[in-house]
RNA sequence: GGCGUGUUACCCAAGCGGCCAAAGGGAUCUGACUGUAAAUCAGACUGCUCAGCAUUCGGGGGUUCGAAUCCCUCACACGCCA
């Protein structure tokens, strides 16, 4: 779905209607203000990014996709990346963060920027900003950061915030630096508001107790009433995690998580779930959801909604020639038809979207596993092998000690299996 | 600063000198059933040259034929007292 394309449901009143529809306000400041706000002439409004991986992930996107359907609505976001807050730390709940250093956080930084920057548009009278959280901390002295900005600021509150509540009731702890987190969040918000007029900031309600430092900080030093959004935290509805694949993060970056992972995890999204998901996920009109609502009542079998939900959040991120790559591989892996009357170009393109290696003939079967990271070891390759869970060109191996060569495709291609839907490719050297 | 308690595999959590590669739960993986769902049932879940061997119970050192279990020490955390 390209930028320009992308539009909110004129079906809403407002834009307020339709986020909350979306299902996408968990907790927020005065919600009448606020809807007032959205329909009045522009506002700028932010919200931050903290650089503790090279790549952003599918919780991010959420908060990316607000970003652009508040702009779509006429508003002027600022997209922050928090290369200061980045070097300190949110507390998370269960322990202590160990520090990157400040070269790969700036590193980072960049990776993240040009990320962001893809959700939003750069053009016409809202054009969204870049901002980074370093540009006005770094030149701070600690005496003017305690004087000037400590002093609006309450212990007392400070420990009532859930993340510090929850870090001092357990064994972990919290040490002075992430204790001071919030401060600096809060203090992004007063920048922010002074020199761009920013009087939004959104984010996860998990971040609610650092997005209310901003709001509470500008209250203090401005006298100004400012907002916060809170979006739900994304959960499934048997109580995993959402956005883990194989216990891994799902991440925006192609060459951390591949198009094809991306749209297969989409893909096996729950029935429970995916119309939630589209709500969040994609720009679909609520006529078009509620269509596909109907499809997944009357026909859950055929999984339309799951189709559509995976092209649509997959074109967002990796774009359409990614995704259709993506859905040709899956339909050649996951097809009825015989490996072996496939042509080899169809074949080699869906291989080379899943992981892959290049390995002699002889190869044991276990080392094939490991090779393609399809297993984290020999013993565990062998245990999947015991179970009966791996397959060469879906004929299932029986022996730990099977080689490649008796499963190799005339066009010197296989393609491995450990089971029902982890697939990878192999080319024999 | 003093005293006490704790640190076990991805997470929670048993174990308190041999029967411990370490109970139980969660997460995860595989199989059956399916729709590349869910639920349910079964199995697996440190590594390897796998009926055996090696390396684990915060780090280091010690006692012992033998230590996750006892002692010393360091680090970290929690609690009480100053």
């Amino acid at each position: 779905m390209l930028l320009e394309n992308q539009s909110n449901d004129p079906h809403f009143d407002t834009l307020w209607d339709e986020l909350v529809w979306r299902g996408l306000i968990h907790v927020s400041t005065d919600a009448e203000e606020l809807k007032k706000l959205f329909q009045g002439p522009p506002i700028t409004y932010y919200c931050g990014f903290d650089p503790t991986a090279p790549s952003l992930h599918l919780g991010n996107l959420v908060q990316l996709l607000l970003l652009r359907r508040i702009q779509l609505a006429g508003h002027k976001p600022l997209g922050l990346v928090g290369g200061s807050t980045g070097l300190v730390g949110d507390p998370r709940p269960t322990a202590e963060r160990t520090l990157n250093t400040k070269e790969t956080v700036n590193e980072w930084v960049g990776y993240l920027s040009s990320q962001i920057s893809k959700f939003l548009s750069f053009e016409g009278a809202n054009a969204a900003r870049m901002v980074n959280n370093l540009d006005w901390t770094a030149p701070m002295s600690a005496i003017d950061f305690l004087r000037d900005v400590g002093k609006y600021y309450r212990v007392g509150t400070m420990l009532k915030k859930d993340a510090v509540s929850a870090r001092l009731n357990s064994e972990a702890g919290i040490s002075y630096t992430e204790f001071s987190y919030q401060i600096l969040q809060g203090m992004d918000f007063l920048e922010l508001y002074r020199n761009y007029d920013c009087v939004l900031q959104t984010g996860g309600s998990d971040q609610w107790g650092n997005l209310t430092s901003g709001t509470d900080l500008i209250h203090r030093a401005e006298g100004k009433s400012v907002h916060a959004i809170g979006t739900p935290l994304i959960t499934n509805s048997d109580g995993t995690k959402f956005g883990k694949s194989e216990g891994n993060a799902v991440w925006l970056d192609a060459s951390m998580t591949s198009p094809y992972a991306f749209y297969q995890f989409w893909l096996n999204t729950d029935d429970a779930d995916v119309i939630d998901r589209i709500k969040v996920f994609t720009f679909m009109t609520k006529a078009e959801i509620d269509d596909v609502a109907l499809q997944v009542a009357e026909e859950p079998f055929k999984r339309a909604a799951q189709r559509r939900l995976a092209l649509e959040v997959t074109s967002l991120v990796h774009g359409m020639e990614a995704t259709q790559a993506a859905i040709a591989a899956a339909a050649a892996l996951f097809g009825q038809g015989d490996l072996a009357e496939l042509d080899a170009v169809t074949l080699e393109a869906a291989l080379r979207e899943l992981p892959h290696s290049t390995t002699p003939r002889n190869t044991p079967v276990a080392q094939l596993l490991v090779d393609t990271g399809l297993s984290q070891s020999l013993g565990a390759a062998r245990r999947s092998i015991g179970e009966g869970g791996v397959y060469l060109n879906n004929e299932k191996i029986s022996a730990e000690d099977e080689t490649l060569e008796n499963y190799v495709l005339p066009s010197g291609m296989a393609v491995l299996r450990r089971g029902k839907k982890t697939l990878a490719g192999v080319f024999v050297e």
